[in-house]
DNA sequence: GTTAGCACTCTCGCCCTCCGAGTGCTAATC
DNA sequence: GATTAGCACTCGGAGGGCGAGAGTGCTAAC
């Protein structure tokens, strides 16, 4: 795999970014690397196809790059530094625009995400388990039944119903809620549920509002953070020459619509190293429907810390380093709104 | 328009419903109307074409019924009292089971809607402004912010952040709160507007608190309830043979995704005459895009009389009975749940 | 008013052909 | 030994022609 090779599977990746049709010697030797032959070019690329790196749909026809070439292409695009961000100042203007005056920040981030890419967007908000609490509050919704609404230090909030005792009042109820924000307030939920028990113990609270509150973190860890995915764009699937036909793409619309099934992809790219840029290419997600599809995702922070997940999702046939760059872009001016502008306490 | 040619735009619209495909006098004779002869059947449908109830998409091919068609068999069905539901107590039976061990009522609902009908279904809240207030919370989030939660009586919950104070902590919070539930609790949203003015005047509360009940109220007319439809099985757009190309069905998705234009698909519903069924065809969703669809739509009710609503969107050639069984039967069982199973104070 | 028969139309699927893009191989060149 | 020019070969896809079939409208008979 010499440097030669390198650069014609990278004009053979680009090409077919850009025009989606099988690419040949010629075009290659013409377009892209005009002191190579074609000749010789034919032979390289005779070369990569046996090494994975790209085939031909049938004999007469140019190669396609295969998952193996967009991996090594995307792992040269990382290596080398993503292109310093130019029109950088101007789209976060927009973005922080478009985003400011709307009132849901997740729904309008991903509205501007699809609308900047062309392609499906994802915007996940931070697992609620990392997440610092600030305050508890136990707000009665009928006999036995009250709304745990917990507010955590990025001003995020989250709210499960609970079943309490019958005898509890609103009063009572907001006692039991000063008493939880005293102890809790400042810890992450993980803590919250490993000191539950010891908890329990020791207070001399309502067993039945100490059941709800096990039944609550139960809860929270089990959707962990299902219902706060929003997706947009999904109709941007269509544009895709590659799903033209609606056989193709039901299923991925599908996927799409799955929470649990997106949760996975983000799960995925979570095992993935610590930088906070992922590609996920084809077969890489885990997804069979998603053979063709690659997502690409970018972390962004709330409050102290706490990590959310912003997403692209396209035919592997994407201009990364264009996508990663607005996922950059949007994923920090994301942080900057969701931590400066709402600030907690 | 007599007896005989009623029937046969009957058997046009069912026979198109089931196979998509034009239909011909021939297969109207022997399918359908045994005792009348094709050439008769020729001679009414080109007299019902040139009423405006069918088409030809081309000169040799049989005919395909119009809106204005489906608009007539529609009303022939209500006329005529839908069917008995048959599987009635079986289909509610499994109705409640998926959807009471699952939290999300709407979202469950939705779910199950989709897969009853394989059609694109959506299930929107009752508008806030109508709803009964049962308790209003103000729960600190940061300074000089809180979130304002309101639980109606049908056990359903609304936030919205507001603005108060900087001085105000925890403890003035909860008094406010209090207040404000003694003063509103049993009043419609819509009530409470009306009479916030009034309020402002005589109570001892400070004038930021007001301004922001002031600004929620706004807001909640505002965004009415354009965040509480639930949209489920979108792919399924792509089974319908109309839509097979993507091309088609992309301006379709879109309008799905749009929460604003499906609001509108419901508010022409509503200014329909007062039965809790509806239905539009084609052009009647005054949505351009949706020419080739229909929307059927049902009402449930929550709590005292709120009325929420659910739906189905699919390609005008719909088995209109069958979807309209299954809506009566879902909006009667969510009535059900919303009401009975999680009955407020 | 209804029906049988018939000529006519038009789409759709099929096959065939031809064109061109692209390849692999071989032989010549540097 | 690497590179390149040349050439024969392959194969998909566009285009054209053909026949079958479905359906119609019209006319004439009942």
């Amino acid at each position: 795999m010499n440097e030669r090779k390198r650069r014609i599977l990278q004009a053979v990746v680009e090409d077919y970014i850009m025009t989606a049709m099988p690419v040949g010697s010629r075009t290659i030797s013409r377009k892209y690397l005009q002191e190579i032959s074609s000749a010789t070019i034919r032979n390289e690329m005779s070369d990569l196809e046996e090494l994975g790196y790209m085939m031909q749909p049938h004999v007469s026809a140019g190669r396609v790059p295969s998952a193996k070439a967009y991996r090594l292409y995307v792992d040269m695009l990382m290596a080398s530094g993503l292109n310093p961000i130019k029109e950088d100042k101007a789209a976060r203007e927009y973005f922080l625009q478009r985003v400011s005056h709307l009132d849901d920040v997740v729904a309008s981030t991903a509205q501007v995400l699809s609308d900047f890419t062309h392609y499906v967007s994802l915007v996940m908000m931070p697992g609620q388990a990392d997440l610092c609490i600030a305050t508890l509050h136990l707000v009665p919704v009928s006999r036995a039944m009250a709304l745990l609404v917990i507010v955590t230090d990025g001003g995020i909030i989250r709210d499960t119903m609970v079943h309490v005792a019958d005898s509890l009042d609103t009063d009572a109820l907001y006692a039991i809620s000063r008493m939880l924000t005293d102890r809790f307030a400042g810890k992450t939920l993980k803590e919250v549920r490993r000191k539950l028990r010891e908890f329990a113990a020791s207070a001399p609270a309502d067993p039945q509002v100490l059941q709800g509150i096990e039944e609550l973190s139960d809860r929270m860890a089990r959707e962990n953070a299902t219902d706060t995915i929003t997706v947009s764009g999904t109709h941007n699937i269509l544009n895709f020459p590659e799903y033209h036909e609606a056989e193709k793409a039901r299923p991925v619309l599908s996927v799409l619509e799955n929470r649990e099934r997106l949760m996975q992809i983000i799960k995925t790219a979570a095992t993935r190293d610590g930088t906070d840029l992922a590609v996920h290419i084809g077969p890489e997600t885990g997804i069979p429907e998603m053979e063709n599809c690659s997502v690409v995702l970018a972390e962004y922070t709330v409050g102290q810390g706490n990590r959310g997940t912003i997403g692209i999702i396209g035919p592997t046939r994407m201009p990364y380093a264009r996508v990663l760059n607005t996922l950059r872009l949007v994923g920090d001016a994301l942080s900057l709104v969701l931590t400066g502008g709402e600030q907690a306490e």
